[in-house]
DNA sequence: AAGTGCGGCAACCGCAAAAGG
DNA sequence: ACCTTTTGCGGTTGCCGCACT
């Protein structure tokens, strides 16, 4: 029994590939008169398919809007990221992908992403380090490290989901109201501000610095600053656009920490220079370390690994990944 | 040349939410 | 408030072309 498809095999509904044929009358009909209601379109456009069969041919394929094609690397990275934040939410990705359909980011995840992340070592479905994952599974203490690591990333995502929706939702109560739904082509208008890979980048360096916090030895960099906290600054980062977006930047309630904040006026430094050399690569984590900490705090960096077991060339290897 | 396996992608399916009466 | 219809979405299927044997 069940519900009826509107796909079921009766009164010679066609399905199957479309012709040149059948997309030329959909088109046709389309620029003519708009879809209006999908179900009564077929008829009206000399169609023998259904309308949901019009609707998806229309939307994958034969809108004007549409880029096909390969997909560049930075729709690579765009995809990754807000999978990270968003899991399987194709629309949602597809809407900050200007052009692009959610089936085909889609398919372009199962057939591609999803399989470039398992080969450098990443879960495609929680976007860890399979390592780590694998080294919590068989409850060996010394990889208690890895399962800092887990935690510290699984925070990061969940922070930077938290302050999506709250952004995405502030947004929209500011915005003028919404056009209408039956608008298929406001769809894919560029997103009033795509800052979602911003701040997963914020989270994934709050999670760095969370994670050289957590190890015994911060005790130790705290004396040789003299201040509360080791820090990396003030949380500015540089945004796609080349726009330095500071904490406010990610929401009302972000919540910088405060002794970040006293050490970075102390320190001078604006760190979205900083942030923008290692994202690129011309600039290692040890270095980053020189530049914020002076050269005998990189000295830090193998004890933190001989006290602690934490990798962090592992860490900002797989941040580096994801960025 | 024929058979087989696999990857890519368009299209289908079914469910849920939204819209309308 | 309830029911029906329409639309949107994500998972899945199946066809097609290519590579390999």
């Amino acid at each position: 029994m069940g519900k009826s498809s509107c796909y079921a095999a009766a009164s010679g509904i066609k399905r199957g590939p479309w012709t040149p044929e059948e997309d030329r009358k959909l088109l046709a009909y389309i620029q003519l008169h708009g879809h209006g209601s999908w179900r009564s379109l077929p008829q009206k456009a000399g169609l023998k398919r259904c309308g949901k069969s019009c609707r998806l041919r229309w939307r994958n394929y034969l809108r004007p809007d549409i880029k096909r094609g390969n997909f560049s690397l930075h729709e690579d990275q765009t995809i990754i990221q807000l999978h990270a934040l968003l899991g399987n939410r194709w629309s949602a990705i597809a809407a900050h992908l200007p052009r692009r359909t959610d089936n085909e980011v889609k398919n372009y995840w199962n057939t591609h992403l999803k399989k470039r992340l398992a080969k450098i070592g990443f879960d495609p479905v929680t976007h860890k380090p399979k390592a780590a994952i694998l080294g919590s599974a068989n409850g060996d203490p010394k990889n208690w490290s890895n399962l800092s690591h887990i935690a510290q990333w699984e925070s990061a995502r969940l922070q930077a989901e938290a302050r999506f929706v709250k952004e995405s939702k502030l947004r929209m109560l500011e915005s003028a109201p919404a056009p209408s739904l039956s608008d298929e082509h406001h769809q894919f208008a560029p997103p009033l501000v795509p800052q979602c890979l911003d701040i997963l980048r914020a989270s994934a360096w709050e999670s760095l610095i969370s994670m050289s916090r957590s190890s015994s030895r911060s005790a130790a960099l705290t004396n040789m600053n003299g201040q509360g906290n080791v820090s990396f600054g003030d949380h500015h980062h540089v945004n796609d656009h080349g726009i330095n977006m500071n904490a406010q930047d990610y929401g009302s309630n972000f919540e910088a920490p405060t002794s970040d904040q006293q050490l970075s006026s102390l320190m001078g430094y604006d760190d979205a220079a900083l942030m923008s050399s290692v994202a690129t690569g011309s600039m290692n984590i040890n270095e980053l370390f020189g530049e914020y900490c002076g050269d005998e705090c990189s000295e830090l960096l193998p004890a933190l690994h001989h006290d602690t077991g934490f990798e962090f060339g592992d860490a900002w290897t797989s941040l580096e990944q994801l960025m």
